[in-house]
DNA sequence: CATAGTCGTTACGCACCGTTACGACAATTG
DNA sequence: CAATTGTCGTAACGGTGCGTAACGACTATG
């Protein structure tokens, strides 16, 4: 592997870092969250484990970027006039993106990597869910336009906890019918 | 440790079952679900691997017991003659009860265990949440007496996925009035 | 041509994993 | 009253992954 990788000196190589990237996207989707291993990551993409540590510290920062890496040429929101439908459609594509086992195991390896480490558990918090979240809280302002940044805001999160349950659960393969439910209760007009 | 603990021949002791247990609450309490390991287990227990990977052959299934023994004196679902009050009741009892930093600690390992491990996964699905879901499904329908059982479903995978995105965000420390709120969109009348 | 920064290799000490072998022990069985 | 049976702690095993350090090879920079 590195025979086709030439050293570039005292200028960072592009090409290690995207073979890491590549490799830790392989490993997770060929053996998931599980196999996922800084050691395994390193050996398959025929680099050194300090080079991964001088790039991403910590196992939440590769994470986050295999994620990050996808996500742009993946899900993208639509602005329709028919906001309900955006959230829908966005909704069906975010679970659709998650199921390539791909991004999918890096969130899952993610969220269960917050649950041990405080440093992972700042990164997810502040740093990933934040601009995913306004994403969320956007389109729901656009169905809900009279409500409150609160009011928003709990919605955002019954949204965030419904995909995560599902995603936590290995059971994104909803039909499209049952998420259209569920969104209609997360963005049914306030009662009072 | 093992001093206060005589052995009892070709009887299982139950002294070292309970010792096990406290122990892993303990390490759950202090620590939390980063420094929950079984040799931790062992040693802070005045016990050995064998004995716990004997009753408990699986990190999961301690996870389970240390939880179920504590939520059996913690909480219990009330049924007033105000169902919708009796569900707000139960979701800030049992967040208050994770809140202890125990059962709490002990939910997000298993979730973030099962990430990793298929057999975690499984008992999580078949095993844990079943009889927990049923609670929820039962109150909900008491609050919806004439909802179909899909839509009950539905609702219990939003108030679940509401509960776990608070746990595992650490952000179980919300008003009552805002977890109010979300109950009252998750019960919100059908529109249809 | 010296410098500085990147990279791969190797190896370190540490923590856990899940399992095995063994001997001490006491309740049981006959 | 032995022999049996199952429980338990201890010690140790090979294996995996962690995060870090030391080293030498390399090349663009100045």
């Amino acid at each position: 592997m590195s025979k086709a990788r030439p050293p570039t000196g005292s200028r960072r190589n592009p090409r290690v870092s995207e073979a890491i990237l590549d490799a830790a996207r392989e490993i997770l989707t060929e053996r998931g969250a599980a196999g996922f291993s800084m050691e395994a990551v390193a050996q398959r993409a025929g680099a050194g484990k300090p080079t991964i540590y001088r790039w991403w510290p910590t196992r939440a920062d590769l994470l986050m970027d295999v994620y990050e890496r996808e996500k742009l040429v993946s899900v993208v929101p639509a602005q329709s006039d028919d906001p309900n439908d955006d959230l829908l459609r966005y909704t069906v594509n975010l679970w659709q993106f998650w199921s390539t086992h791909t991004a999918g195991q890096a969130f899952r390896g993610l969220i269960a990597e917050a649950q041990s480490s405080p440093a992972a558990m700042t990164a997810l918090r502040d740093r990933f869910l934040p601009p995913r979240l306004s994403t969320i809280r956007e389109m729901l302002g656009r169905i809900l336009s009279q409500a409150s940044a609160e009011e928003i805001d709990l919605r955002a999160r019954l949204w965030l906890g419904f995909s995560w349950q599902a995603l936590l659960q290995d059971q994104i393969l909803m039909e499209e019918v049952d998420i259209g439910r569920a969104i209609a209760i997360i963005t049914c007009p306030s009662g009072a």
